[in-house]
DNA sequence: TAATGGGTGCACT
DNA sequence: AAGTGCACCCATT
């Protein structure tokens, strides 16, 4: 494993493309697949609202990569470097989802004209999967309008402390590598200038190494424990939110990251809620024919677990992952 | 129709492919296929025996484009030009075959572990084809035994009219533009000359302007009335020609010669017998649905003459096989 | 399948 | 980020 590799959840898929532009991303968890055949669709519904137009590359019985789709002129784009490479383990039995390159060539835009969306609503029309076709009503309608079609969660600070700020947005394993002091002091800073400072997000289009951005989403517990079922993925497009709840934001953070931090902390649950995509989380989880197991069907899908790759590389003894967190010392 | 252009029947591929390296060559006669699926073994049936590998570039419902196999390392082969393009004529209701750029840009070799031919020859057993299963056994020996594949009819000579010649070394379009006079007298000199000059052929995978070769297949009629039936595809191997049968074949290219230079001439029956490839052409004319023209019929193709390839050697300078046959002194 | 040229998705090898 | 054989496409006339 010599290239830096980065655990995500798919249903954070924005933080991912947008925090990890220079590593791997490993997406999990992910469902189990019934067939190749699904894969791709899975893939669409939620590439397809980051602009990015998928097609595969190259496949067989135990692979399939993807990149994105040609739709320009003579070498007007130059070949886009972005992948994603999907793999069956015959160990595990699953299909492993790696981002590889995650940098494009090219602006990502949303197009409903596109063939391979055209098949793709096919596919869930197939399958009479009303919520996501309803959820891409959405998706272009907001194209259409000219509407961002992510909900747009993430300002920056230009409070001088980018840099510090910059620890938290991560998952797990780099936030250990920062003194706990540090991120108490850093979050307060940000906690202070948040509401004054705001920042055009850099394009997507070009590599950014250090985005200096953090994602509200890490922090947004709002809806935490409400019915999966009820949840609206054809939501409008969001507003800002009111000074009381970034507090509240800012607030649930500060707990989690001191959870997170908390080498005592015997859960690992980390209470997912992001809802970059407005995923559905039926449609992720629940989706192929492997039934969910009891543990699952108790927890409320926006529950689900999240096991930081820490606690797997300190529960498996993967010694290069520890070491490449560079968290030998850890205790 | 911007390019010259030529119409060779395709049991005479080999002077084809020789003597037309920079015009487009329409095959004609070609079968009448019942599907898309039987013209590629058909291409191959007299295309692998030539050292071409074909495989398909691009291909629709009316359209199929074919190339040549690459099977070396990373840009060793630089791509090459040659294409044969088969389209479909509604008008005609009939496939075309015309092969574009007649050059290439490597060694023509017959490969018999090549996987294309394996499946040419899963093909030939799925239809039954022993005939043409025969056929390539004596073609892989051939090619094991480092012998020539095709029978080498060709020669040339150094008498220093080679250019004039070459005049000859055409179908009909081209011939008309020499005067009938030094035709007449090149070809004398040819007669002459043939058993004493030889000289090495260029090799075929360079493009040749000029091939200073003629092909006595124009004017050899020996054997054009004996039953097809008779024919053995799986005759060992030839044995020089009497010089008397020498002295019939030149007869018959003066005759030939004259009759294509006459421009009062209206008919463009070649009566073409070569047999390049060993060709059956039952397997050619017959395999499919057209029934044979009464003409072809009546023509015995078994008799068609199989020079030997002491006289390949001999008119092309092979010195390679004469070492071998350690006859570079015969006359 | 009007004729004729090319792009590219993607699974085979 | 296998390389390529092949076919589903599209563009132009
Ligand atoms: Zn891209
Ligand atoms: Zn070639």
């Amino acid at each position: 494993m010599k290239q830096p590799r980065a655990k995500w959840s798919p249903d954070r898929l924005s933080d991912a493309l947008l925090n990890e532009q220079n590593k791997l991303i490993h997406l999990d968890p992910v469902p189990l697949f019934a067939t190749r055949n699904d894969i791709k669709p899975w893939l669409q519904r939620i590439f397809f609202p980051q602009g990015i137009d998928l097609v595969i590359e190259r496949s067989d019985s135990g692979k399939i990569i993807f990149k994105c789709k040609k739709d320009c002129g003579p070498d007007k784009k130059f070949s886009c470097p972005f992948r994603i490479r999907v793999t069956f383990s015959i160990k595990l039995q699953r299909w492993n989802f790696v981002i590889v390159n995650n940098v494009h060539s090219h602006e990502l835009k949303f197009n409903a004209s596109s063939d391979e969306y055209k098949k793709f609503k096919k596919y869930l029309v197939t399958q009479g999967d009303t919520q996501t076709l309803k959820f891409f009503e959405e998706v272009e309608y907001k194209s259409k309008m000219n509407l961002p079609i992510l909900p747009q969660k993430t300002f920056t600070c230009d409070c001088g402390l980018t840099d510090e700020i910059d620890w938290f947005d991560v998952v797990l394993p780099r936030a250990k590598t920062a003194p706990v002091t540090t991120a108490t002091t850093t979050t307060t800073k940000v906690h202070k200038k948040r509401t004054t400072a705001t920042r055009p997000v850099p394009s997507r289009a070009t590599p950014v190494q250090k985005p200096p951005v953090i994602d509200l989403d890490e922090i947004d517990f709002t809806d935490m424990f409400t019915d999966p079922a009820q949840r609206d993925c054809t939501a409008s497009s969001p507003s800002p939110p009111s000074p009381a709840l970034r507090d509240t934001y800012f607030d649930n953070f500060t707990q989690y990251s001191s959870l997170l931090l908390d080498d005592t902390a015997t859960t690992t649950a980390t209470l997912s809620t992001d809802l970059d995509v407005c995923f559905n989380p039926d449609y992720i989880f629940n989706s192929q024919i492997e039934p969910l197991t009891l543990q699952q069907q108790q927890m409320k899908p926006n529950e689900l677990p999240e096991l930081p790759e820490i606690e797997r590389a300190l529960s498996q003894g993967d010694d290069q992952y520890l070491e490449f967190l560079n968290i030998s010392e850890w205790s």
